[in-house]
DNA sequence: ATCGTACTTGTACGTTCGTACAAGAGTGGA
DNA sequence: TCCACTCTTGTACGAACGTACAAGTACGAT
């Protein structure tokens, strides 16, 4: 009776990094960056709060690791936008329709702006949220150049942010022919 | 000895109801909707805790108040927006001009995007989002169009995104050039 | 003058928070 | 085998939180 019985899961230290990191994500996409919590990131992955602290010493790591980690999926978005783009015809077009599949998850799309937000309060995060604006226009330039990438990058900003707060559609012929206005 | 002094402020409790929204407000631009409490803002407004659930019940209604405080803030701001565009000449360029004004005050347009993305969590803020959202198309809707209008606002939402983000000052002559293609 | 109501204020309660840490459990090398 | 190290887990602590509330104060109506 003294010995107080622990079962102990797998050992896996990485995939624990890495599990974390997606459940910081999680979490922040569903409360914001503000309402996250050790407990409730331990609670999202399944494993216990000493855990949280055993690999993100503070609260800021763990939600840098959150924010990091939707930053790597959009990355790998990217490249397939980058596909995709490159066989297009209707460029314009394209690009319309890979927004709108992008609004698609919401939960992705709350937590880009909630970077951009808790960016332009904390300079710490400013590096990240920076990465993140300019992945796109990179990829863009290649086929409108660098100013009017920079302006239709823009431009798809706004139209997400409009259909985030309202949680309406996109109006996607509206923006195709503005594509193509900020293209010319 | 027995009699415990408490001396009282002057009464006045428009004043009071005006000042913790105000005080809210500051406390959302500063710490975000997540990080604002009961104390932060009462701190803020120099008045007692029990204040601030005297005049806003709940946590929500404080942060409520604050958000529409700083919309009120920006109703006032679009009425001037709205002469200054009556009387211009070059309206791309006056449009950028009030921009660049508008981003001088960072703490204004922090809190407007940090409203966006909790309205994209909480349903409730929707409304009060998306009268920020409309508030400006109606104004320019005059001189450019509907249609155009609000394709023209999405480009100042991503401008103005950026700059938030980066830190970086405004590009005023290409927001303006931007503007003109969108406009034609 | 008295009384009811509206307002002010300090304090208290139970909860949740970030973080620290001790005690166990697995693992690879000597 | 045993040791040193890394990883796992439960628990603890002080601080801060949202909210409730009792006690006191001002003030208009009567």
């Amino acid at each position: 009776m003294t010995a107080p019985r622990r079962p102990q899961r797998a050992r896996d230290p990485e995939a624990r990094r890495a599990a974390l990191a997606a459940a910081s994500m999680e979490v922040i996409a569903e409360n914001g960056v503000g309402r996250t919590t050790h407990r409730a990131v331990a609670a999202r992955a399944g494993l216990p709060l000493g855990a949280t602290t055993y690999y993100y010493p503070t609260l800021d790591d763990l939600i840098a690791a959150g924010l990091r980690h939707a930053l790597d999926g959009l990355r790998s978005d990217l490249l397939a936008w980058d596909e995709r783009l490159r066989d297009a015809t209707d460029i314009a077009q394209t690009l319309t329709d890979l927004v709108r599949e992008y609004l698609a998850d919401r939960r992705q799309v709350r937590i880009e702006y909630e970077l951009c937000v808790a960016a332009a309060r904390d300079t710490a995060l400013r590096p990240l949220a920076e990465a993140w604006m300019e992945g796109l226009p990179e990829i863009v330039a290649a086929t409108f150049g660098a100013e009017a990438s920079r302006n239709i990058c823009a431009l798809l900003d706004g139209f997400i942010l409009e259909a985030l707060v309202t949680g309406r559609e996109l109006d996607a012929p509206r923006l195709t022919s503005a594509i193509r206005r900020l293209a010319a």
